[in-house]
DNA sequence: TTGTAAGCGTTATCAG
DNA sequence: CTGATAACGCTTACAA
């Protein structure tokens, strides 16, 4: 069944596929209307097995690749996902982002990732970037805006915040992290192996997990009747750098302490390397214990005690998330449990002659 | 100067802003056509001050944002930029897409992250997806796919392609990165150090950078009349679990070395867990050399002597590089050059005796 | 089941 | 300098 006089002899390499064909012209090339192939390439109605197999053909033949701005333009729907991180490279992060990134193929989502460099006005921006580009939702990690402004940002697209929490609604959702839990159990661990003076480096004031782990670190003193005591806190960015500074720091006032915890494995490696370079041995003289996990954590010498976030699990618990929120299905978030992962970094000390702890 | 009849009774608290302002409506509040809107937005064209300032002062109180799918589709261009990575969260990678996202805002582009997963089928599945989204350029971490296949990817947008060297044209670039001098260099530092017997950990031999480094060490050997002893090499997998399995068969196998050179610092980290699990002290009964110079070799115990790359630089290059590419402007990619970063794992023996060595 | 035609929200070309 | 008006490439009622 041949279409026009020379249809066929005026095309002799259309195989050849120019950059960029449209639907149009596989319409014309299958003999069907531009309809029918978009019925095809959406699914959504059946055509007759015949002018499939011949769009279909057409397809492959010009290797035609629907424009997917073309598309969300007149369907509303852009099947993407804005996720905003702090910062694209941080070892923390990208575990979060890997378990983002599988669990939104599946549904048919893709991530759009930007990165806000821990600066509130690049959060901002970025932010209304991805509105700009009709993302569907948004999965921040770490927001630094506030809550109302989070919520107008929401009136655009459901948005779901990592490590924080909020008043969960159908367009704002916060999936807390127990951070204070974490913290506490890491310090109950030190005492329960015999530690009373246990110095802690903390993270940035400004963020939230940082003070819930400092939190958390005060609770399990003071819940042991040992108490807090100030000059055992050093302050640090939960970079290696500040880690290495506090522990510099911490060494020089010398008060004494046999342990240490870090508020996270960065700030773990800076302390560890500070007591390298003083010939303080980990944990003979000094035990020390970190908190996150990163990939590399098991692998230090010795292997790092720290708190484990299950970070490719709260990926996946997010992506989940947001993608109900999409579909209007209500969600429920609950805290995410962190557990402690002994490692080579603690060991247990005879308690300095009798003390008030009490047994049990 | 008022427009209509009832204009101003009718909008009572316009300023709530619906979710989805479009330019029309600001046109209309503005009380100008579509067009001056839109040269206003684009600059495209000079306004009076007064209908330029009642524009600005409508969007802003509308909060008006301009739909970029609508923007790409009308004028042809996208202002994105792929970025295919093997792996969002490969601390490796993480470093190459900060130096490429913050150069690619300058010039007004936005990168795509994507990641394929060291596999070739989701490598091409990506990069279709990219080019469906009509990305004005594409820069990849270390393809997978033969040149062939990305030329004729590069039929709709340029290319380049990082740690690998093409037959650079206009559309497809590559930015080869000197392994093979990278991974000469630090066996020679080993050899200049005295070491005689120096193992050497592969990477996997897929990848090209894995046998160029190979190849430096066994140039380096050769070069210096050690010649290559195919007994002193392991395989493993540029992580840490394949380092540290190599690194226990290496020393199961008890062959003589003093020195163990490893593909990338992943797999070095695993290696100083082997032997930190065997008592085998590092440098002091082995030294121990990397590959990449990783954010968190510096902080190792005891640091990693390691090959750096300038990964941060060579994210700014490739960058840079996409960009003259799109604007059809020529550019010239030399290899990247990298330096050898002596810390603390390898330390300097006394050679066994005499030997064939010459001197100088 | 299939085709026609009207958008989707902007930009860009032309007159004026 | 500004306003109609026609694209941009696809989806989607509405008819047939």
């Amino acid at each position: 069944m041949t279409d026009g006089p020379n249809e066929n002899r005026d095309a002799p390499k259309e195989d050849i596929s120019s950059p960029n064909v449209k639907l149009e012209e596989i319409a014309r090339a299958a003999g069907v209307s531009p309809s029918t192939v978009s019925r095809i390439l959406n699914g959504s109605a059946r055509v007759l097995p015949e002018k499939q197999r011949a769009v279909e053909e057409a397809i492959a033949r010009f290797n035609y690749r629907p424009n997917v701005l073309a598309r969300s333009l007149a369907s509303g729907r852009t099947a993407t996902i804005g996720v905003l991180t702090q910062a694209v490279s941080s070892p923390f992060y990208a575990e979060w982002l890997r378990g983002i990134e599988e669990s939104l193929y599946e549904p048919g989502f893709t991530p759009i990732f930007v990165s806000s460099r821990w600066n509130l006005d690049d959060e901002k921006a970025r932010l209304e970037e991805l509105i700009a580009r009709r993302v569907e939702g948004v999965i921040l990690l770490h927001a630094q805006l506030d809550e109302p402004s989070l919520a107008e940002y929401a009136r655009h697209a459901p948005m779901l915040v990592l490590g924080r929490s909020l008043h969960n609604g159908p367009a704002l959702a916060g999936l807390p992290i127990d951070n204070l839990k974490g913290a506490r159990d890491a310090t109950r661990h030190l005492i329960e192996e015999g530690h009373r003076e246990i110095a802690f480096i903390a993270g940035p004031s400004s963020h939230e997990d940082a003070i819930e782990r400092l939190d958390g670190y005060r609770i399990a003193l003071e819940e042991a009747g040992i108490g807090f005591d100030a000059g055992l806190v050093e302050q640090g960015d939960y970079l290696e750098t500040g880690g290495l500074a506090a522990m510099e720091r911490l060494m020089a006032r010398r008060p004494t302490f046999s342990a240490v915890f870090c508020a996270n494995d960065q700030t773990a490696y800076g302390a560890r390397l500070a007591m390298f370079r003083r010939g303080v041995r980990v944990p003979e003289d000094i035990s020390l214990v970190g908190f996150d996990d990163l990939p590399t954590s098991s692998y230090m010498t010795p292997p790092l005690t720290t708190v484990r976030q299950p970070t490719f699990e709260i990926g996946r618990l997010a992506a989940q998330g947001i993608v109900q929120m999409i579909r209007k299905q209500s969600i429920s978030l609950s805290p995410v449990p962190l557990t402690l992962v002994t490692r080579e970094t603690t060991r247990r000390i005879a308690p300095p002659a009798s003390s008030g702890a009490q047994p049990g």
